[in-house]
DNA sequence: TGTACATCAGTGAACGCGCGTTCACTGATGTAC
DNA sequence: TGTACATCAGTGAACGCGCGTTCACTGATGTAC
């Protein structure tokens, strides 16, 4: 009955061997349960289970544990987005609103990165990594909304940038209101069914769906 | 040339006479400036030039005069929205129109209101006042929703709160992405453009602007 | 395989600071008579 | 109009706390020979 760990817990070697990774991961469920600014160094080092002057062997300063953190947020919505778009496939059509349904579930899945990325006030240029990999989850949706648009008769065709901005902001707000935030704020219908409802009757004011159902 | 002031300076007397109020205002200032999180009672109360146990007469604690400075940023927003709306006149539409363009407006003539209402973590329903007053202002997009929807041949027509969620999403995003948030993650187009091109590809999408221009 | 030594990744204690809040106080004001 | 007094809105000093960060240190590891 009696397991090892009882009596001798796993207690951690000296060398933690991977303690840079574990204090991200202590920041990203800090931030997650306790808002952007209930992430402090000395609680991310307890959870990770070294002492307070251990994180500094790793990070130079408290904000770049949550730099390191919103880069790779950063890296896995690209990942995603891109994984969602697909090259386009099957259609232009789909491929465009899957990247908006990506959008949603990665700020559902990943809200410890979600937060470090959009809520803790962070500059997306606070370094050319992070700058690039924000950039990269970015050109997937100019990408989508390119393809997108050519299908648009010309003479009444928006810029395909103005097209993504759009859809940006309108997953984003989707996410902040009705995702994120409390209960008590929320709407009766849920994000996803608002997302894509709403990204309907934009496309078909592009004309891109039909004016019926 | 000499001014009483440079020798006497406006001493205050030592009963302020207003301190509430310019608490308020000294936080509006400092949430502004620095953030979310820069607000501190300390600071604050020195802004305002009294000690720094002065604003306990006044508000029970930090989040308490947060907590007024949103609902004071609710009432002006309400207010807003409701003189933008303007009963529905001229016309259903542009009157809908008015409030997504007063959305925009008060974020940008109030940021440090906007800052408290939304961005500072804090909960509506704190208090029953600020409940309410959240509520005013979203029944105002809701009724404009309502009026425009009802223009719709039915079979077809949404329900009114999904529009008046749409646009709210829409408009928020429009104002966190591209409107507050460094220059640096920006777009091209200024945030009154893409809020207004957004919400007219979303209404031609409900068959309420002509399919052309 | 064994040893000496440089390097690395931790520890534990301490620092200075600014924060939110409290306390006993005091000066100013308003009011009853 | 003058005085006594209750009430109000400030002060100044102090509190305990947790924070980010630094420091001299030490145990573990990897490597040259």
């Amino acid at each position: 009955m009696h397991r090892r760990s009882e009596h001798m817990k796993p207690k951690r070697k000296y060398h933690h061997g991977n303690l840079k990774q574990a204090l991200v991961d202590a920041t990203l469920k800090l931030v997650e349960d306790k808002g952007p600014n209930g992430f402090t160094m000395a609680e991310a080092a307890k959870l990770a289970g070294v002492s307070t002057a251990a994180p500094y062997r790793h990070f130079r300063s408290r904000e770049e544990i949550l730099g390191e953190a919103a880069l790779q947020g950063f890296e896995i919505f690209a990942d995603l987005m891109e994984f969602a778009y697909n090259d386009g496939k099957p259609s232009p059509l789909a491929a465009f609103e899957a990247t908006g349904h990506a959008y949603l579930a990665f700020a559902q899945k990943y809200p410890g990165h979600y937060i470090a990325m959009f809520e803790s006030g962070l500059s997306f240029n606070m370094n050319s990594e992070l700058a690039h990999a924000a950039l990269r989850a970015k050109s997937v949706l100019h990408r989508a909304a390119e393809e997108l648009v050519s299908r648009i008769p010309p003479g009444k065709k928006p810029p395909s940038s103005m097209v993504s901005d759009h859809i940006w902001a309108m997953s984003h707000g989707v996410v902040e209101l009705y995702s994120r935030g409390e209960p008590g704020n929320r709407s009766i219908y849920s994000a996803e069914n608002l997302l894509e409802t709403g990204i309907g009757i934009y496309l078909r004011g592009l004309g891109l769906l039909e004016p019926d159902k």
